[in-house]
DNA sequence: ATTGACGTTGACGTTAACGTCAATATAATA
DNA sequence: TATTATATTGACGTTAACGTCAACGTCAAT
């Protein structure tokens, strides 16, 4: 029974992560990934105190998985389109929960997918009108310079 | 001397608005915008209390122009597309400083033009790498689904 | 005369996403 | 051995964007 999560693309998740140290993973310290990503320490934390991370343990210091690795980039990505952490934890436990094979769980899985496109098209509609705005108020905008340049 | 907001596209600002009662233009009840643009009232003064709408007033009451209606659509807008209110307000104040007809603000324009596109490329760039994953991911879970029904 | 719809101005409450300490531990380096 | 760099866990502070009262005014309809 193949897993769906397994099927996911590259930048997607990758579950059934091994033990970082057996494995030949890389692995990352707290200060590495905060200037990887240029965020702060603080930021890392608080994403896995919301449920986001959970990295491994050595000792007490945490140690991060190429897993962790690509949840981060997600979440900086998910950030950047607007979605709250909350968001981005559900997103995260639906490609999680289509993992178990459930059927149900997989049609709401895709009312989320439309849910999120149907968003996202907005969005895009949205900055590409704002874009032609832009472009056409900076248009004119040089049209006044050399206006006011040929009349000295 | 023209007015550079006077030849602003249709859909930005229009500046040097007559009283609303003597002209015959339109004018709005602040229920009436809230209920056109799905937000509250409350939302509406709180944008009032932050310099980004400044009705007329009619004895007490607020007096919304034409000018105020095409303001709300752009506040609302630039919120979705991740502006904060006091962003929104710069670029409010930006598109007004343009028409004094000073050159150096018009530079500066140009600048926080050129910042936002920039900005909103990489929106556009985030989205569509998304969207892109998130039809691959339907359609992996489509695919799944068949497979589902075709083993009984 | 009162009810209801609509408006007003405070003023305090709330949530999200961290920032900013403080106090402490550990490991390597000077 | 002292310093430096890095890590930890609280715990309180902060900002944005409103929500949610409260207390009140005004006008039309019943």
């Amino acid at each position: 029974m193949p897993d769906i999560s397994q099927v996911l693309s590259d930048t997607f998740l990758r579950t059934n992560a091994l033990d970082p140290r057996e494995s030949g993973n890389k692995t990352y310290s707290i200060s590495q990934l905060a200037k990887e990503f240029d965020i702060t320490t603080r930021a890392i934390r608080f994403y896995e105190s919301e449920g986001l991370l959970s990295p491994e343990r050595e000792g007490r210091n945490r140690l991060y998985s190429q897993r962790d690795h690509t949840r981060l980039k997600l979440i900086l990505r998910g950030k950047r389109l607007g979605f709250s952490l909350d968001e981005i934890g559900e997103l995260f436990e639906l490609y999680d929960s289509s993992s178990t094979g459930e059927l149900a769980q997989l049609s709401r899985v895709l009312e989320k997918i439309e849910e999120r496109k149907q968003i996202l098209k907005q969005q895009l509609e949205d900055i590409q009108l704002s874009l032609h705005e832009l472009k056409e108020f900076e248009r004119q905008c040089r049209q006044r310079l050399r206006q006011m340049r040929s009349n000295h």
